[in-house]
DNA sequence: TGTACATCAGTGAACGCGCGTTCACTGATGTAC
DNA sequence: TGTACATCAGTGAACGCGCGTTCACTGATGTAC
């Protein structure tokens, strides 16, 4: 890690914003935020001292909009699963013309790109169980995985129905082996990869070998 | 997260080890190091003065078997990963007489029951790049890899062959589906799971659905 | 058998660090009269 | 138009904490002679 300065103060420079626009520093502070985690290495490498630091303020300012680290986390939080369900969104919706296996496809590999580009917010945003606003009976990326289930089942490859909250388990398993992908890759960059485009067709294709369906 | 004692030297009762038996404190180092990793939620929450506390020793006791606390996580990771080969080994040869695909499934079952029997071990082991002892070119888990990799050509499912490191791009999806699985189900605790064993078949079993294969 | 010495296993005390958080304060800008 | 006051946006200084690491030390046990 590089040295840091430790400069306990915010930039000298600064001229506080003006009358009615200290909601301004917010914005700046969840922008740091963003900035950090996409840099550093997980959550825990996120402070609000660097916070504030990377914004150019003083530690406590941080509290004129934010009761305290946990609420900061969750401000980035929102904003990145937007991002998230825009681009899936997006991947969709540029696939009218596609019949459903090659829509499913497109998904995934939406998927996989925006955790590719993305490996900080990425994490954070289906990372460890601390997860800021992370309620056990709420699913914050309910909507993007509802996405995913109409494209699964649109390409006929979920032929028992849905599951608990309307989801169906096969959904559920693309869903796991994207998101295996993506840490994978990022966790384990010396590893030689093929490129994910394989690696997803490896999935949708995969053949149904020597076996029978199990009876279970 | 419970209040700790701050003692900061050892306990009181403690007694040195005999005169050639100090290497009894790397082993009550390990494993006092995995304990807390077990608990705890991730890496960060692994600390020298915590290991030391839990193994009833002075922080600086542990700088008689590893030079910095890396080294301790180091011989952490070497010991887990025995372990994980362990349990795949065991669940593929006591499969002897099973069919391709059957073996198969026993193997990912027991992967998924490993990681989430041990799910602060299975981060140390698949966790963050900051994984201790991972280097760009050397692969710790590949002989486990390698087990996997077998079961899927046996399986019949691996029909275009091998890849890089000697791993068809299908056992690396099948990796890829299962280490999701462990880590979504682990740090989505709230999320209504199938059982692990759906979700295995839904993988293993994926209906080809109306696409055909990409051409590219 | 006695004794000086070496070695081993581990501790006491301290260092400087960055952290989250609190409290009282400042200086500029708007508003009431 | 002037002036007293309220409010807003932010800072200065400090707190106690656990952390990794270093240095000099202790006390028991074995070994050489």
């Amino acid at each position: 890690m590089a040295t840091m300065t430790t400069r306990t103060t915010g930039a000298p420079g600064r001229r506080p914003n003006r009358r009615g626009e200290g909601a301004l520093l917010r914005g700046e502070l969840v922008a740091a935020a963003s900035a950090l985690l996409e840099e550093g290495e997980g959550e825990q490498s996120l402070s609000l001292r660097a916070v504030a630091r990377r914004a150019g303020v003083a530690p406590q300012s941080v509290y004129l909009h934010f009761a305290d680290v946990r609420a900061l986390l969750v401000a980035v939080y929102e904003a990145r699963f937007g991002e998230l369900l825009a681009t899936l969104e997006n991947a969709g919706g540029g696939g009218d013309g596609l019949d459903g296996r090659a829509r499913l496809r497109a998904l995934c590999l939406a998927y996989c790109g925006y955790g590719q580009a993305h490996p900080g917010h990425y994490r954070v945003l289906f990372g460890t169980a601390g997860s800021p606003g992370w309620e056990p009976d709420q699913m914050a990326g309910l909507p993007a995985l509802a996405l995913l289930d109409e494209a699964v089942r649109a390409a006929g490859r979920a032929p028992g129905g849905a599951g608990a909250v309307g989801i169906a388990p096969e959904t559920l398993g693309v869903w796991a082996a994207l998101h295996g992908l993506v840490t994978l890759r990022r966790d384990r960059p010396g590893f030689p990869w093929p490129p994910v485009e394989v690696l997803v067709d490896a999935l949708l294709d995969a053949p149904a070998g020597d076996g029978v369906r199990a009876a279970s």
